[in-house]
DNA sequence: TGCTACGTTCAAAACGAATTGAACGCTGAA
DNA sequence: TTCAGCGTTCAATTCGTTTTGAACGTAGCA
């Protein structure tokens, strides 16, 4: 790897060696950036990725200044990121005396973290969607009792909407369990 | 949220008024907008879960321009999300003879449409960061068999990239699991 | 007390994804 | 053949989200 050394920066082409191995360095940089790029299409997030990377790849314990030179980000970012990874469990802060800034080292325990995540971002989501369509359901069962004969539409309507209740029944049922193996 | 106002659809308030049922016709509109707001959530965007919805909901297949004229959305929106969710499984094209027209009907297996979707938009993506993982995994073994004693950094990295291929290869069997179970 | 080094906040800017709509090609009818 | 009506495309635009960075509050220290 003749190549530059000094901080690890200009890690952008990516072009690799076939006949040579890759540095350490070169390999962590590597995940870094996948680690953005699969935190983001999962909407979590380009920088949330990346700082957890940075920081599973430290041997010391990272502050905030650290992250900001080391992915060149700003610190308002890394504020957020961090406070938001450590609200999943990916990253603990510690406590250095003598030394006011924060540290944080990671936590490696992958399916608690991801699991933490999921429930906070996709569950609240669902939650809406799922409360919207228990609204319906209630409506529907309402009209129900009123109306013992209803149009052709309605009944129409009334059929189709029990289709789903029930799929989103089934849903929850296999979602459930899902979280549970992450969680294992 | 601030969507485009039609013509006095008044539909924006969602109060319901608890003394009086609701109009079948009332109850497919906020459906439609429920499905906008799920599939939007789960990344697929706005429309393709809107447009599933009316066809769902609508005893007669339906043309590109019924699309346009009850949902409020462009030709070219509407002519995408047709074509993807025809993609997908979730609708199916008639072709009415005399009629220039394209008509869709909906097809009701939901688990299979939305399999479909997942492994289309996720798969995709998680196959992505999956290979560059992979591209690590090879690294990493081929450094390992050249030099027998690393260095205490490369140790540390080593040790941490295994734990992360470890939770993927896990991650992958769930995954697999869930989406099995989906598409019964 | 004043000073410095830190983390946080949030309005604004940059960015990227979704949406539009005019232009286009195609097809069937006359 | 021309024409009208259809679906498709994609550059331009709109819209929402992410990121920035200056301003701010705070805590430790002399």
């Amino acid at each position: 790897m003749g190549r530059k050394r000094k901080n690890g920066e200009a890690n952008e082409t990516m072009v690799l060696d076939e006949t040579e191995g890759v540095s350490s360095e070169e390999l962590v940089q590597r995940i870094i950036q996948a680690a953005g790029h699969t935190s983001q299409s999962l909407g979590i997030g380009r920088v949330t990725g990346q700082i957890y990377a940075h920081v599973y790849f430290s041997i010391e314990p990272q502050s905030l200044d650290d992250l900001t030179k080391g992915l060149g980000i700003s610190k308002g970012s890394a504020s957020m990121g961090v406070r938001q990874l450590e609200q999943w469990g990916g990253l603990e802060k510690i406590w250095v005396k003598g030394d006011r800034k924060d540290y944080y080292r990671s936590r490696d325990t992958f399916g608690k973290i991801i699991k933490n995540a999921i429930v906070d971002l996709i569950g609240k989501r669902m939650e809406i969607s799922s409360a919207l369509l228990g609204d319906v359901e209630k409506e529907l069962s309402a009209s129900g009792k009123k109306n013992a004969d209803l149009t052709e539409e309605q009944e129409f309507v009334r059929q189709k909407l029990r289709g789903i209740l029930d799929f989103q029944k089934k849903s929850e049922t296999i979602w459930d369990g899902f979280i549970v193996k992450m969680l294992k």
